[in-house]
DNA sequence: GTCCACCTTCAACCCGACTTGAAGTCAAGT
DNA sequence: ACTTGACTTCAAGTCGGGTTGAAGGTGGAC
């Protein structure tokens, strides 16, 4: 059966991405170049492993970038000081995008029960809302973009 | 003294930005225009407010296209109505968001200590350490992006 | 009266992460 | 044989969120 071979049209599907997305990841690094048969990739089940840790690297804030340098370091001697020391730097970002996150979060769920005739006039659009927050560091300039239907 | 009235460059300084972020903000509309001085831009104090605002809300996953929608709204009647109706339909996203984050923030955590020999070994690359996820909802492709040092 | 820092506009460029399109290859089905 | 559909490559386009550069204006100090 085709249990052990995935064609890249199957391994989208499975995955939810586009084809043109594998391709991408693999021209920049982030998958391994596949096996070809007669010039088409040939994958294995655990791509989609794969595939699924970089989908939620990206969502975590990892670049494709970042996310190579981790992969690659998963086949080398010396891995976990890798994965250690990248896993450590990066922590302290994913922390402070988690307290901004919480933060608007609650500033969301305030502007869902607001009741002022003008904003201008709200608490939400005034310093005490939002001075809670970490306020810009030097050190992360997070952006945090989803487009919602 | 000049404590009315500021140049776009101390607006930039103070604010921690560009002046030319500030025209660019102006010109997709999440900066009103500004007043001017023989040409250049005067602002009051409260601008910092704003773009204290604005960036909390792109931190937290607002397009400035939605900042723009929402600040829009604050001005008019039925501000609140609109206000709620974004916030409402935004606060799903941000759990969401907040629920990778920490997901993300553990496996971190966890790679953090890893000893493994090879990570191919590792439990942080099978699917049991990323499958609490909520994974791919059709509804969000967040990204959330950040350049640390 | 000219130097200087700071301001102006506008168009062009940059970046990451993809997507799209054109032109061609390949294996299976009829 | 020929069509179909899924694949291939490579270049170019898209989108958001800005930055950069050229060419010029303004006003206060010397």
């Amino acid at each position: 059966m085709a249990s052990e071979s995935l064609s890249i049209g199957q391994v989208a599907a499975q995955a939810g991405i586009r084809t043109s997305s594998i391709r991408y990841y693999e021209s920049v690094g982030v998958l391994p170049e596949a096996d070809r048969v007669s010039g088409q990739r040939r994958y294995s089940p655990e791509i989609l492993t794969r595939l699924g840790f970089i989908d939620i690297a990206q969502q975590a804030g990892f670049s494709l970038d970042e996310i190579r340098e981790l992969l690659d370091g998963s086949m080398q001697e010396q891995a976990s000081d890798r994965l250690q020391d990248l896993a450590r730097r990066k922590l302290p970002d994913i922390e402070e995008l988690i307290s901004r996150a919480e933060a608007m979060k609650g500033w969301l769920q305030a502007a869902g029960d607001c009741q002022c005739p003008s904003l201008d006039l709200c608490v939400l659009f005034s310093d005490a809302a939002h001075s809670s927050l970490p306020s810009k560091t030097e050190t992360q300039r997070g952006v945090i973009s989803s487009n919602a239907s």
